[in-house]
DNA sequence: AGAATAGGTAGGCGATTCCCTACGCGTCAA
DNA sequence: TTGACGCGTAGGGAATCGCCTACCTATTCT
């Protein structure tokens, strides 16, 4: 969140951009269950150079998925939650489109109208 | 899904890519909150030029996230939920990284390995 | 029929993405 | 200290994005 709770635009663009690349989403797999790991050991599980993975780890420090700590002349990354949190808050209203239909009230409910962020 | 319940990274990354803009995010929003309504409705609420608007429909329809109905000159549209909850789906597995952070178990849970999709 | 309305498509343009190879920098080993 | 290792950054290139202004089709109103 940017202030209050509340998540910038631009924050939840970053995120969800850096959700939208099957390598990134499969070096947070890696983290969640590998737990932390040096740079080395999540570019074994790619066929891409390198220098490009690196660039996908930036891509995720930007969105706050993961960190990095600094261990001799290695980088251990681990996963970040705290974005993934806010994808669940952002994805809670939406959750009667998908649980209603499933108890057969169909579109009767695409009349009623709600509120909250973003 | 693609085949049985499992989702095509290809497919994943439309629907990431998708929501990775806030226009969209807030077209979402519009049919979540307004229910089902024609272009015009939806391009009263924005700043860009309607053929825009256009190609921001065509990527959610691509993604799956919206249906049209065309009634008379209209297209009414529609949200389609089932794209998000296959985003919870997907955010299942790293629920506990933060909810066991809450609790104050921190960093002790990086280390026990787990196994799903993507 | 002719005009107006609703909305998609074509194509152009600057910005960004994703990959690459080269290179630079800090750290550890000989 | 010299070399090898771990990783990031620079810069380039093809593809895609997000916006625009035309323009085209289909429907509805006179």
């Amino acid at each position: 969140m940017t202030a209050a709770g509340v998540r910038g635009e631009a924050e939840a663009d970053r995120v969800f951009a850096a959700l939208a690349n099957a390598t990134r989403r499969a070096v947070l797999r890696l983290l969640r269950d590998g737990g932390p790991q040096p740079v080395q050991a999540l570019a074994a599980h790619f066929d891409m150079a390198r220098p490009s993975l690196s660039e996908h780890l930036k891509v995720l420090r930007d969105a706050g998925l993961v960190s990095e700590q600094r261990s001799g002349r290695q980088r251990i990354y681990r996963l970040e939650a705290a974005p993934l949190a806010e994808v669940q808050d952002w994805l809670h209203p939406y959750e009667r489109f998908w649980r209603d239909r499933l108890k057969g009230l169909g579109e009767l409910l695409d009349r009623m109208p709600d509120d909250d962020a973003t």
